[in-house]
DNA sequence: TCCCTTATTGCAACTTATTTGCAATAATTA
DNA sequence: TAATTATTGCAAATAAGTTGCAATAAGGGA
């Protein structure tokens, strides 16, 4: 599994500093985090950074699947930093910290299912669990 | 199954024409639609419809379950109206058609597993499916 | 049927979120 | 180290959603 900074480098990007920071608050962070929030705690890392930056290397770090977008009943978009091979988010409702599952195979045999009863191809699913954290309990 | 003008009557809310045109529009659309999308439908049927009226029929309509938003990659917050029983939603990516499927069963198992393994206790779940509609095949 | 109460509406202004153009800056490659 | 060009940050624009408030209209009761 190559590092954040392959990944980057692969698709003809730079590693600088702003996204460095950004990748770091990603990491540090034990919840999902919008731009705003991650804005903020990037500053402290590289004190020039501009909110419009954060924007721009989200949307970079999305398209090479480097972080997701986590989807909430009020806020959309969250940002997490991808986990190999997870696919699916478990979201605390009090604290917003999150951790992800895998889970494919239950869903195989529904999506089958409903291709079926459709008609539709099915291409994508977004499943996302919300709940309570062992700490919010 | 109440009609949406009694379930409105019941929760002390007066059935008006905006609320109407709002209502007829997400009844005849057989796709997700946005609210600058139900506001251009509705001004038809009632022509001093506002947006921000529509932006607040909406989030009354969500909490008395009569509309629900679904998730898309981009733009988040389209509005469908709910199916009785059905809380699962299949989005065409092509066209935004989209159909409702039942579902609950496959997650029980999985949703028992993954409580078991995070600690997290689950209290609810967003699924739903991108494809393609046999209209757009 | 008409009146009265009060929920609802639409306007205008505001806040928040996100995007874009562009000149200055900094990461890489030779 | 210099040259190339991706990237940044600013400022301004756009988009999305919210709020205060006076005017309006729904619906229960006389």
């Amino acid at each position: 599994m190559p590092t954040w900074e392959e990944t980057l480098s692969q698709a003809g990007c730079r590693i600088t500093e702003p996204r460095r920071a950004v990748m770091t608050v990603l990491a540090q962070a034990e919840r999902s985090l919008v731009p705003q929030e991650i804005f903020a705690l990037g500053i402290k890392l590289h004190a020039t950074l501009s909110l419009v930056t954060v924007y721009r290397t989200l949307e970079l770090f999305e398209e090479l699947s480097l972080v997701r977008r986590v989807h909430q009943d009020d806020k959309c978009h969250g940002y997490l930093l991808t986990a190999a091979g997870h696919r699916h988010v478990l979201v605390c409702e009090g604290c917003g910290r999150a951790v992800e599952f895998p889970g494919q195979d239950d869903l195989v045999a529904l999506i089958a299912r409903v291709e079926e009863c459709t008609g539709y191809q099915v291409e994508a699913h977004l499943l996302q669990l919300v709940g309570v954290c062992p700490h919010c309990q």
